[in-house]
RNA sequence: GCCUACAUAGCUCAGUCGGUAGAGCACGCCCUUGGUAAGGGCGGGGUCAUGGGUUCAACUCCCAUUGUAGGCUCCA
């Protein structure tokens, strides 16, 4: 909804929101009684939620989508009128969903979505040829103005009515429109490579992990050996740099008995997402859902002063989450996963710094990893919320202060924040346009109350700290996906799993390869032989689909000049290099953590 | 969880009207030792997701279950 506001009036707006009443129309002619629900534009397209009277199949798009090519092409004025809610009753006296927004509009002033609407209430039609829709605009002014060559249906999914899952399911078509046939053609194109680099198809390509649902459970991960490698790398850079940081690392267990959920609260409100308890000895345990609550007992394990805040103890810590089947995506949506956790715990006069601090630690993690462009969101205090309105007003103040500090760009969702604290969520922007949510730094006041956290301060007496949760990468699996996304599979080369692979011309050079591929593995890189027995130009070529970074050619030449012929991932041939020029460009590229292959 | 579609070899996919399955890649063996994206030959490999039903006969039709895809809802 948030894109809507800003192009209400664009020209692909209107364009896209009389596709939808095109469409609408297209439909009703081939479903004389069809009920029509509503049709928005939307980013990249429009939709329109139709009740119909029987499922709506591929070969439907293609009849409706000729349909309203010839609507275009009858050039119909749209029509704008206001009306009184009775007369608009009349108007769509047999189109019950429009009667209940008629409804809405008229007794408590909402919207289609159920959002207050701004102003005196305005009931409007806008009509074309037959179609007439409750509609409040804008439209192009014919539908002439459209451009046959440039819209398409792409599919159809089922909808919740008014998006409640205890409402009707309604049929929703999903299409695309632009100016140009070249525009709709580019878009297409974008959505091809979209699935070119869908980390599930790549994730198989390059034999980085595997989900089986049938054989292990939905939702849980098997890392491959060169995912395994991926999540090394990251995951043994991340930890370096918390130790760097200041950060102190902690291990905790995968269950643990439920009077630590009953007094953390999750067993109250979080138990839907929670496996259900195992018997031990007659005590009920608990997978994880979350670390914190181990934190919190390291934390409590002895008596804390203020000379020892800040303290945060950081986990790679695996949790376990009941996610509705249908929601499961790859690696984005699992429902086992690790996240790189921490608690900042630290005194009040402590708090703006520890925020201060972790933003920009924040950042610096997410831009190694090649991300540059982020967005943030500052959720404020609900109405239902735990804690004194004072200690929100700090938070959300030092919150509010490091995002302007660092010059990000954010959106303050007010009242957005969880009942126990204000937060900062971010999202990274990847190669191709697409945003993820990954980290989030949440205040918790909830936690140290119920746990009865305490230090004691220079008075000689017991003092509630403040308690900062983040995750910065959020889950690994999640964030790993969006990696093999951003870089299409093809990652920097201190990310990739195999860094090097040398590639003898004949089976004489393979002691030679051997050797100096040793060498390489002594330099710290990540090297395979190629020994199958297949031609050089087939080893090259299955080297490229692995997008392995560098390709060292050996031939009776390079053995002679004691040197390896360097072929660069993007198709570059560096010519023979020696063993040590070679590794002195490789490890400088690593570290750097370069996205190039040459510096 | 809901709607719709789909589920055939390790992978990508054919399989007509119901008559118990095929290709390419991958894998194995043999020949080939080839200078920057696929050399050639032969071979192994399937309870057609699972369970029921209809039928003389089911990969094919029907029902259920499981899973996947695209959405919706959800993601304190």
């Amino acid at each position: 909804m948030a894109d809507q506001q800003h192009t209400e009036h664009d020209a692909l707006h209107r364009i896209r929101h009389s596709a939808a009443h095109v469409m609408a129309q297209a439909v009703l002619e081939v479903f004389p009684d069809g009920k029509v629900a509503i049709g928005p534009p939307i980013e990249d397209g429009f939709y329109y939620d139709f009740d119909l009277p029987r499922p709506l199949a591929p070969e439907d798009l293609v009849i409706i989508e000729d349909r309203m090519r010839a609507i275009i092409q009858e050039d119909h004025p749209f029509i704008y009128q206001e009306v009184d809610a009775d007369q608009a009753r009349q108007l769509f006296h047999d189109q019950p969903y429009k009667l209940e927004l008629i409804d809405g509009l008229a007794a408590g002033g909402v919207d289609e979505y159920g959002e207050p609407v701004q102003g005196p209430v305005v009931i409007s039609t806008y009509q074309h040829d037959k179609f007439r829709d409750l509609c409040r605009g804008p439209h192009v002014s014919r539908t002439g103005e459209l451009n046959p060559a440039a819209i398409k249906l792409l599919n159809t999914a089922g909808a919740y009515w008014r998006g409640d899952e205890r409402r009707p399911m309604l049929q929703r078509i999903y299409g695309t429109a632009w100016e140009t046939a070249d525009d709709l053609e580019l878009y297409l194109e974008r959505m091809e490579e979209a699935r070119k680099r869908d980390h599930r198809k790549l994730g198989k390509e390059l034999d980085l992990f595997s989900l089986e649902p049938d054989l292990l459970g939905g939702g849980l991960v098997l890392w491959h050996p060169k995912g395994g490698m991926l999540r090394h790398v990251a995951e043994a850079f991340c930890k370096e740099e918390h130790i760097k940081a200041g950060y102190d690392l902690v291990y905790s267990p995968h269950i643990g008995r439920a009077n630590l959920w009953e007094t953390s609260g999750h067993l109250g409100f979080y138990r839907d997402s929670m496996y259900p308890a195992m018997d031990v000895d007659g005590m009920e345990y608990y997978i994880k859902p979350m670390n914190c609550p181990f934190h919190i007992l390291i934390y409590q394990s002895r008596r804390r002063s203020y000379r020892e805040l800040p303290i945060r103890l950081a986990e790679w810590g695996t949790v376990y989450r009941y996610e509705r089947p249908g929601v499961l995506h790859g690696l984005m949506r699992v429902r086992g996963f690790t996240q790189d956790d921490a608690h900042h715990i630290c005194t009040p006069d402590q708090m703006p710094g520890e925020i201060r601090f972790v933003l920009d630690f924040c950042l610096h993690i997410l831009r190694s990893f090649g991300f540059e462009e982020f967005k943030a969101y500052l959720a404020t205090m609900p109405e239902k919320h735990v804690g004194e309105p004072e200690q929100w007003q700090a938070a959300q103040e030092a919150l509010r202060e490091v995002l302007d500090r660092a010059g990000l760009d954010y959106v303050v969702d007010e009242g957005g924040g969880a009942f126990y604290g204000p937060k900062i969520d971010l999202k990274i922007r990847d190669a191709i346009g697409r945003e993820w949510q990954c980290s989030t730094i949440q205040f918790d006041f909830n936690l140290p109350e119920r746990f009865e956290m305490e230090y004691v301060a220079e008075d000689g007496q017991p003092h509630r700290p403040y308690m900062v949760h983040r995750a910065l990468l959020g889950s690994l699996e999640r964030f790993l996906g969006v990696l093999i996304e951003h870089y299409g599979g093809a990652f920097p080369v201190w990310l990739a799993p195999v860094q090097v692979v040398l590639i003898p011309i004949t089976d004489d050079q393979l002691a030679y390869c051997r050797d100096v591929a040793e060498q390489i593995r002594m330099a710290g890189l990540r090297v395979e032989v190629d020994d199958d027995r297949d031609r050089m130009a087939n080893k090259i070529r299955k080297a490229q689909e692995q997008k392995v970074p560098y390709m060292l050619i050996v031939g009776k030449r390079e053995v002679a000049a004691k040197a390896v012929a360097v072929r660069l991932r993007n198709g570059e041939d560096l010519g023979p290099r020696s063993m040590d020029e070679f590794v002195r460009l490789a490890r400088e590229v690593v570290d750097r953590r370069s996205t190039e292959l040459v510096l």
